[in-house]
DNA sequence: CAGGTTATGGCGCGCTGTGCCATAAGTCCA
DNA sequence: TGGACTTATGGCACAGCGCGCCATAACCTG
């Protein structure tokens, strides 16, 4: 089983304890892809860097790529928490123009970092590629989100239509941010989701 | 070299006739996909239904998954000749939600098949991996065109949002379409990408 | 028949991701 | 101190993908 799954489930009884964890190994790696590229980095490379074997590494991430997505998860938890905390006559498309700057936010002192990992998921087709399954997670919560506020099932065209615009809004402000690195995320990203959340009515 | 490209370039002035095509190999390995899934289905049991070798396969398809977009590439010309062939004075908005059904448009009966492809690239993770490529050339149609008519480069920042919003509203049509059967791909289309593109302005 | 052209087949290779099992390194309890 | 239990690791084998390389087959033209 994934180690770190492990050690918040049980209430830490004993058992070897892990060599590594999933950031640890999250840094080692995007260091190696700035040096050498994503494909030109292989899961051996990593995990000789970080002194275990190529086994564990799959241990920690089912993917070579997923190493760049360690944050997801505390983000989706944001997110889902931002939204359940909205008021509820605040209109949802409000609500969503809101919570997802909030969920993204990192601390500036990750800029940088954030940057190179735009990067390689905006050009990097094989990282692409392995984005879908995040995507796939944030236009989940979208949806769920609009289809409870309208009373709908998640299989109304509305909701569905606000799950896309929020996930493609996102995209577009990374797009937006690499090519004017001197503005900021956050503000970029409201003004997409400005720009695409169609309006509640 | 791909088999099919020499011949639409070079005038057919002799060699080896080839043996199948991208089409031919194309139906036969969506009709595998039918009956025993996508991830089941290798490509060596493609390319014995098709009598061809492993190797062959990959001449013509650079991917298994590639067999499900083989009708993109005229797909992308439809999309681009309908942009071009468009009043200059008619709204950059209105001209994308013509084009787009317009351009995906297809033959009734096609009808069953097309449902098939769409469930395939929306619910199995492993095609909806491969599915960024063309993602990518939707939007890229769509934000050129839309950086031309503003006379802004592709980094406008409008431009890159109708991108997104073009790819958007055709992904979330099709989600909506796979949960509503009984209608009409092309009318769902024009109510999603009227919904999701924001107005010229 | 020679020479050019195009498609195919086969072989090998590196890499990804997975299942399986043995083993190391801790904790707890008798 | 020694056992039982728990958890992480390492090694190995394997199927599959995608690519590079080279030999060969099949067709054309002179």
């Amino acid at each position: 089983m994934a180690p770190s799954q492990q050690r918040r489930a049980g209430a830490d009884r004993g058992g070897r304890p892990a060599l590594t964890s999933a950031h640890a190994l999250a840094e080692i790696a995007q260091n190696l892809f700035l040096e050498k590229g994503f494909e030109e980095t292989s899961v051996d490379d990593i995990a000789t860097a970080a002194g275990v074997s190529r086994r564990t590494f799959f241990r920690y991430f089912s993917t070579k790529a997923d190493v760049l997505w360690v944050e997801s998860p505390a983000e989706f938890t944001r997110f889902r928490e931002e939204l359940a905390a909205a008021p509820l006559d605040e209109p949802y498309n409000q609500v969503l123009c809101r919570a997802v700057p909030q969920a993204l936010h990192h601390p500036p002192e990750h800029r940088t970092w954030a940057l190179h990992r735009a990067e390689l998921i905006l050009n990097v087709p094989a990282v692409q590629e392995k984005a879908a399954a995040r995507h796939a997670g944030w236009r989940r919560i979208a949806t769920e989100f609009v289809a409870e506020r309208r009373g709908t099932g998640v299989d109304d065209l509305v909701a569905i239509a606000a799950g896309h615009a929020v996930l493609s809004a996102t995209l577009a402000a990374h797009e937006y941010w690499l090519a004017h690195t001197e503005q900021e995320l956050p503000d970029i990203m409201t003004r997409m989701l400005e720009l695409l959340i169609p309006r509640a009515r």
